[in-house]
DNA sequence: ATGGTTGCTTAGCAA
């Protein structure tokens, strides 16, 4: 089972790319973050005539998840179903088998102590919850998404600058190791403990250029899934050429 | 760098 994960900041300006990346690496599934559209504008036929399913969670301007499938999805939910008002479309799942595949959007936060901070402290709170209420860590469970967290140092590419800001702050950190105590693992880690590898560059400033960036884009997986794992790289040449994501995609191959 | 770039929407916000 191959996923994938994909910031595409507006599926509508990625679409020649991600079609593309379909054909170039067929997963099986492909999450998507950041599609920017309602599903009047999300670009159905495209997918289809890849010969993919589609299952999306739109939100006009800003936001928006898909599962992007191989196969068809069962068992399709967006949103954490707690009841709480949340006007951000930014979680969607599916089972792919025998395995539950969620996709998430992080919030970004803003900056630390800013409105948008807390309101990202509390939702990464919300999709503990929603682990610990809908599943077990014996179930074959593949989290990814953009986290918009930097997991420890060694994913930053000048640690001491970003020490405390937003994407580093130890809060964020706790909040992720919170989800990871549910019982996921970060796949990318697992395979490789000490690789500096980036999934993010700022589009300012040259920041791919000068390989400025982050690893912030995250496979997690329960016990039985990390079993499976057999590869997972990022797909850095998507960062490159004429209009790139800001995000590199993140593929995984279980077994 | 209270900057720098991109996308959505059309001047300002979000990232």
């Amino acid at each position: 089972m191959k996923a994938a994960c994909w910031n595409v900041n507006s599926i509508n300006s990625r679409l020649d790319r991600a079609v593309a990346f379909l054909g170039r690496h067929r997963p099986d599934v492909l999450c998507l973050q950041e599609l920017k559209c309602l599903e009047d504008k999300f670009p159905f036929d495209a997918f289809r005539n890849a010969g993919y399913h589609c299952y999306t969670h739109g939100q006009k301007t800003y936001n928006g998840v898909a599962l992007i499938s191989a196969h068809p999805l069962t068992d399709v939910r967006a949103g954490f179903l707690d009841g709480v008002k949340d006007d951000d479309s930014r979680f969607i799942s599916g089972k792919l088998g025998d395995v539950n595949v969620l996709c998430g959007y992080i919030p970004n936060g803003q900056s630390v102590g800013a409105d948008k901070y807390y309101f990202k402290l509390n939702w990464l709170d919300r999709m503990r919850r929603h682990l610990e209420a809908e599943y077990r860590n014996t179930d074959n469970v593949v989290l990814v998404g953009d986290f918009n967290i930097a997991p420890e140092d060694l994913d930053v590419y000048d640690p001491a600058g970003w020490r405390g800001k937003i994407l580093c702050s130890q809060k964020e950190r706790d909040a992720l190791t919170a989800i990871k105590e549910f019982g996921l693992e970060d796949c990318f880690r697992n395979k490789f403990p000490q690789t500096v590898e980036y999934t993010w560059w700022d589009y300012r400033s040259m920041g791919f250029q000068k390989n400025l960036g982050l690893r912030i884009d995250l496979i997690l997986a329960t016990p039985p899934m990390v079993k499976r794992l057999e590869r997972i790289y990022v797909d850095r040449d998507e960062r490159k050429g004429e209009k790139p994501s800001d995000h590199a995609p993140i593929i995984a191959e279980f077994i």
